[in-house]
DNA sequence: GACTATAGGTGTACGGCGTACACTTGTCAA
DNA sequence: TTGACAAGTGTACGCCGTACACCTATAGTC
């Protein structure tokens, strides 16, 4: 055998790097999460991890086209509406399972993940009958809107009623008034009672956009 | 007079302290931007600083606050449509101009100009018919299609048909060959060719949730 | 104008970070 | 068995945020 013929501990590679990067972050946040800490984690000095990731940028881009590669992709012939559905709840999802990476979707060099899956979004727009530049806008619509609310998700970081009220209330502390925004303190006192449920809150503005991409579609003439 | 009788240099003071900080955000990007760049921009010694913020968190809550001072608030009693639409271009116009607060906008704690904002928004779309909930919905669509679009248009860099074409030719030598997605090879070949514009982009997706919103509004049963 | 409390600015130091560079050690093919 | 090369180590450097003790300029009182 080629392997695990080793001294005590298995040997690194840069795939078992990524894998026990992404599992600290998702542990102890993105702060908390340094090189040291993930050699400590690994057994294994600092500067071991430099043989298997160029330095910590590229080893970002790698958890992070991890984080990519639990996205669904749709399948090129799909139903557009309902693809693109199953993906952005699949993304919404994986981004919860990671939060970590919330503001790095876009941002860090793409892998082949993340090519994938945008190259399936854009096919499978294309052959629904989006013209080019349509289907251009319809991507773009929906990333913004998936990325935008993982990051207001995060942020607000209640998912329940209850946990919504508790949230408001420390937020009213914090402010120690809120008699000068009467809507806010309107948000504080409704939202608890209101069964706000976030998964729900996200697929009514992804459905918004849908019925607005079906319209936009209905609206082209069939020349193609 | 009770001031500007110094040696030399004025006295430093919390908001001068903010407003170099954004300044040198600005024109450095938030890598380079720290403490100590900061003190030394402004003359001092980083400790400095600390007699004017408790520490570089709470620097940065400030200095969000400052771009969200920058945003349009409605007025309440305006025209929701038209008020929510100028708003969400102002906020994209902020966020080009200090783009080093693309991800902060939701995550720091909330200074003033940002509840101001906020329930001015809440406020405006209570008064225009929106039941409370709906509210909430498409308060939230909003946002999050902002902040996500800011983030996308940071991340891609481009800001005209010929940037684009660059930046995907460049994307395209990165990855070594498009032969495997075929739809990106699309985008990479057509998007320089057809005029391609952020503002445009923006506006198209603003422009479809504000539609969608509007139908929402619509189908409901004016009972106030 | 001299006195003094205090707000503003300084200097030193500590523990953490990413990582360059030179080294030892373990593994596998010949 | 050997020797080349990949994997892991140790040390060191220059950054970072900031705690803490110190000095100093300023402003309000007499």
């Amino acid at each position: 055998m080629t392997q695990e013929t080793n001294t005590g501990r298995t040997r690194l590679s840069r795939s078992l790097v990524l894998q026990a990067a992404v599992a600290l972050a998702d542990e102890d946040g993105f702060e908390g999460f340094s090189m040291r800490r993930l050699a400590q984690e690994l057994g294994v000095v600092p500067m071991a991890l430099y043989k298997h990731v160029a330095n910590k940028d590229e080893l970002l881009d790698g958890m992070v086209d991890i984080v990519f590669g639990e996205i669904e992709s749709p399948s090129i012939g799909d139903d557009w509406r309902s693809a693109m559905r199953r993906r952005a709840i699949s993304a919404r999802e994986a981004l919860k399972r990671h939060s970590w990476a919330i503001g790095m979707m876009e941002t860090r060099n793409p892998g082949p993940a993340n090519l994938r899956n945008h190259n399936a979004v854009m096919g499978c727009l294309r052959e629904a009958g989006f013209p080019f530049e349509t289907a251009i806008h319809a991507y773009s619509v929906q990333d913004a809107y998936i990325y935008g609310f993982a990051q207001q998700e995060k942020t607000l970081g209640f998912q329940t009623p209850g946990d919504a009220g508790e949230a408001a209330q420390r937020r009213a502390q914090t402010i120690g008034s809120l008699d000068d925004y009467p809507y806010l303190a309107e948000i504080a006192t409704k939202l608890p009672e209101s069964g706000y449920d976030n998964t729900l809150e996200f697929a009514w503005g992804l459905d918004l956009i849908l019925d607005g991409l079906d319209r936009r579609l209905q609206a082209i003439p069939l020349t193609s």
